[in-house]
Formats: C-alpha cells, sequence, structure tokens
DNA sequence: CCTGTGTGATTTGTATACAATAGACATTGA
DNA sequence: TCAATGTCTATTGTATACAAATCACACAGG
C-alpha cells in the first residue's frame, strides 16, 4: 500500500467507482500523475492493471477511457458470475466447517441488521455482502477461481445502482443467504449451487429493472458533461 | 507487434513455453531487457502481463519466477476450464450458423490428417485444436468468457505434455470433437455442453496419467539444471 | 555449533528526459 | 463548399539515472 502504484491504483480506481470519473473519461497519464501525487511510470502500471481488470478500456492508440459498459456486457458478466459462484458455493458446501458455518451466520446477521431499521444502510449491506461471499470463495479453497472472479465482481456500476435496491430486493438478498446457509449445513453442494447461481441472476434482473428506470437519467447526465 | 514491450512479452513468452526458463528460474528485470534487447521499462510492463497470465509469480518481495504449479493446481485450472468451455460450447449451440459450422468441420478434418499418417504430427495437432476452440468461442459471443478462458488456457506445462499423449487420446479428441459437431449441427445447447465438458475432463486426466509417468524424468532434468 | 546482526551487492521502484506517434486544426487547392 | 495535406500539439513509448528495498554472506557472540 506504500508503494506509489499503489497509490495511484487505488486513487483511479476510487476516482472510477464513486463516479468522479464517469464512464467514458479519458485518462491522460500525465493528469492522472498529477492528480495522484505521482509520476507516470506507476500511473501507467495502475492503469494496466485496471485494463485487466476491464474498468479502463485502451483504443487501438492506445488512449485509456473509463470502461463504459453496455447492458448486454453487464448481462455476460452476471451470466458468468452466477455460473462461477454457484460452482463456488458447491465447492464450500463441499468442503464446509463449524467454524466458517458460524461467521457465515453472524455476517448474515449484521447484513439483517443493516436492512431492519427505518432506513436501511446500504453500505452496511454491501460491506456485510462483501464479506459473506469472500467467506464462500476462501473456503471454496481455489485460488484460481477467486482471481477469475476478482476480474469480475466489483463492478462500479452495480456498486452505485445497489443504492437504488428496494427494501424488497434487500430483503429477499438476505433470506437467499438463509438458505444458502442451510445448504452449506447440510454440505449439499448441488443445492447451494442452485441457490447461489439463482441469487446472482437475480440481482442482475435488479440491476436491470433499477437501470432501466434510470437510463434516461443517466443519458441526460451524461450530455450535460459533454 | 512493433512496440518493444511486445517484443520483451514474446520474448519472455517464448523462453517459457519452451521451456528455456524452467519453471521456479528467477526473472531478472535487467537480465530479461539485455536478453530481448530492450530496457527494462518494457520489461517490467511483459512481466506484469505474464504474472495476469500466471506464467509469472512474484513473491512478496516482488521478485519474478516462472510460475511452477502443483498437479493440484492444474486439476483447478481443468476443473475451472471445463466449465467454462463447456459453457461456450453451449452458447457456441444456441448461436451456430452454416459458416461456423463448415469452418469447425474443415478444422477437425485437417486434425484427423494430422494425426492419421504413421507418425502423428502433433503441432499441426495443437495448432488445428487452438483453431477449433477458437473458432467456438468466437461463436459463443461472450467477450468476458473469452478473456476469462485466456488466463486459464495455453498452459506451457500442458503443451509441452501434449507431446506425450498417444495415438489412443488423439483419435479420442478427434472423435469427441465430431460428436461437438453433431450437438452443434442440432444446435443442443446442453449436449454440447455435455461433451465438451468431458472432453476437457478426459484431458485431465490423460495429462495427470501422463505426468505420473514422466515426474521423476522431470524432477531429474530439474535438479540437472539446477 | 547455532543464531543474530550488519554490510555489501543485487534487484526493484520511481522520476524524468527524450523520441515516436496519433489527433486536431488550419490552410490550400479544386 | 469540400477534400486533401501539412504542421503543430498532446499523448504515449522507451531509456536511463537514482533511490529504496531486499538478499546473501560473513562475522561476532552466545
Amino acid at each position: 500500500m506504500s508503494r506509489a502504484s499503489d497509490r495511484a491504483y487505488e486513487g483511479i480506481r476510487g476516482m472510477i467507482i464513486s463516479g468522479e470519473l464517469p464512464a467514458g473519461a479519458p485518462l491522460g497519464e500525465e493528469a492522472l500523475a498529477d492528480s495522484c501525487g505521482v509520476s507516470r511510470t506507476p500511473v501507467r502500471e495502475a492503469l494496466r492493471r485496471l485494463e485487466a481488470e476491464m474498468l479502463v478500456r485502451r483504443t487501438e492508440s492506445q488512449r485509456s477511457f473509463v470502461a463504459d459498459w453496455s447492458l448486454d456486457e453487464i448481462e455476460d458478466v452476471f451470466e458468468l458470475r452466477a455460473m462461477l459462484e454457484g460452482h463456488a458455493a458447491r465447492r464450500a458446501a463441499e468442503r464446509m466447517d463449524q467454524a466458517t458455518l458460524g461467521k457465515l451466520r453472524e455476517s448474515n446477521e449484521r447484513i439483517g441488521t443493516a436492512i431492519s431499521g427505518q432506513e436501511p444502510d446500504i453500505d452496511a449491506f454491501l460491506e456485510g455482502n462483501r464479506i459473506f461471499h469472500s467467506l464462500i470463495l476462501d473456503i471454496a479453497s481455489s485460488p484460481r477461481l477467486t482471481s477469475l472472479l476478482g476480474s469480475l465482481i466489483e463492478q462500479p456500476v452495480v456498486w452505485r445502482t445497489a443504492h437504488h435496491y428496494g427494501r424488497e430486493e434487500l430483503r429477499r438478498s438476505h433470506r437467499e443467504h438463509d438458505e444458502l446457509l442451510a445448504a452449506f449445513a447440510r454440505r449439499d453442494g448441488g443445492w447451494a449451487d442452485s441457490i447461489m447461481t439463482g441469487h446472482i441472476r437475480r440481482a442482475f434482473h435488479a440491476y436491470a429493472d433499477a437501470h432501466r428506470g434510470l437510463s434516461s437519467i443517466d443519458r441526460t447526465r451524461q450530455r450535460a458533461k459533454a
């Protein structure tokens, strides 16, 4: 974390995820270097990493831009996530132990608390979700799978729209986690796979619905910036 | 191809795949720069790309080495490939057209020719295989899936041991491709998925068997280099 | 004999200068 | 007016110098 290339990576990534740099924004190396307080060399390295994670795109003439995702591409990502996380859940169920099961239960209880109040705490919900899924990934014990999913999860566009989830979606997500826990407790890999796959696919449709409602706003906003 | 960073990438990658740089060999930036005729800057970029493809590993102190794979890790990779290529085959079947089907048939005929002679032409077999699978990936029309598989296929260790495949494995691979063609012709995604998944899983066991037979030789060879 | 420590050599991280290349824009000619 | 072309600017690619970190090994102390 102390290295300049990490600062550049965190900085640029943060600006993309927060929306400070909107989709399609040009990413000049010099400008980024200034804004991160480092030289171009670590910025270049950060850009390559972000490109590998598909948060950044490069034209054939090597200019970098904030990646801009079509709904088709996003569906594509969710489809793959559904498959891979389903697989992770299957492996996790087969390898489940009491300690991890306890931590998963605890994590989902925190999610329950976060969404039970009058005004749901979305950030706490997202953080709990992150922990829940990463516990599963850990016990699935497949570094390669972890690495593949790493390039698919944490889509900024998804993160941002999670704030538009309704109470219903949040509650349903929490219930699906509970069902997953039941499958884990019984070490039933096939069951866990099915629930997780459905969980992710449902998340896509929740996203798509929210996005369609937002799309006209987004387009206006983008025109205003251009 | 004309850029120095590409020369460095191709050069280092070639040395790893050919075995000139064996698994575990240290990859000093200066030495690589000299051997590729470029400066350290493009070498660094090439190393990061190769690290993302998991052909190169870095210690926590940032020193790079040629990745060395345990059998468990290789099984892990094959398991994921089986799932992802199965998925690709399913999508390909659903989107199949006559032109692609023709190219796939032609490609598998070339594979048949390559292995029908007295002495099978392994390089032609591998090249035909590569084309066959990449045609499927193309028509599957999922850039993200292509990118995920890109980081799993082309394991040097697999490439090298393909030369130890027996006539039986080569013939069986050819037949399985034919069955895949039948599934494609009928646009039966589920069937295509099953065949492809089995095809890859079988390939793993062929590899594992060959590897176990070879392991003592490999270890001797590695000791000789050290 | 083993362990811990310090020093020198090696290696990587970063900044910067310069070269090459792509993009923008204006000028010129039809 | 439109198109082609040349120049000028902005951006990326590469090399290199220097700083920081790490490793290897010798040496002292227990």
